[in-house]
DNA sequence: GAAAGTGTGTAGTGTTTAGGAAACATGACG
DNA sequence: CGTCATGTTTCCTAAACACTACACACTTTC
């Protein structure tokens, strides 16, 4: 589970290349935690942050969110409430979706989005 | 948040009116809680059991685990699972659907079950 | 009328989550 | 050399989570 660690440590790293307000410091800093908290995430001796810390650090260093919080081990809580509220309809719908090859999910998203409904 | 707890008591006790080992202390023994405990998420005392105590007792009450879930405000792990394997694309079309019709929806599941890929 | 079964109230427990505070070691800079 | 800035280590904790244990009062059953 030092997936997250790393993922993190590699884009934070490639960014500090050329800008070096991304210290691990500065950038704990400005995400709002303590810099031996994001030491010891970046380490994976801790657990991946919160979803809240998890998306501003996304944010900061300019990655998906949805992607670095399933490294974390978490869905957004906006997705989850969407589920939520039609449970049985989106339940299905991903089960279904589970097996899918990417391009068949991605027409779909397709479709919707031209809205042909 | 005492949804929850309602829709539980009344799915036990229509299931009690007909067969008297739905009362609660037999239902709490065969979930695997404790009477006390049961008693008191019944009546919102307590927050919404754990994801797999949640589960079994969906399944106790003849009800949608998936919808008992939702109530609960959580989300199966297995429907997290498969948006945490592909986060960008199963993030892009839930929040497509969010506003969705639920026909509009129902017709995207069907198309997928028909294999049409 | 005892035994068994029902639901409820109070109190307390172990574990996990999500970090903070402060000190430490290292190297670069002026 | 002193002082920044960097990353790291150790220790600590407040709150939430997910329950258990047990005694109590009442009702039904035999």
């Amino acid at each position: 589970m030092t997936q997250f660690g790393t993922y993190v440590n590699t884009a934070r790293r490639s960014l500090q290349e050329h800008d070096r307000r991304y210290s691990l410091r500065q950038v704990a800093k400005r995400i709002g935690v303590e810099p031996g908290y994001l030491s010891k995430i970046e380490r994976g001796q801790v657990a991946p942050p919160s979803e809240a810390a998890t998306v501003r650090l996304a944010k900061e260093l300019d990655q998906d969110p949805d992607v670095l919080l399933a490294l974390g081990g978490k869905v957004s809580s906006d997705l989850q409430e969407v589920i939520r509220k039609r449970p049985r309809l989106f339940a299905q719908l991903i089960r279904e979706l589970r097996d899918a090859p990417d391009h068949a999910v991605l027409r779909i998203v397709r479709e919707v989005r031209d809205g042909d409904w």
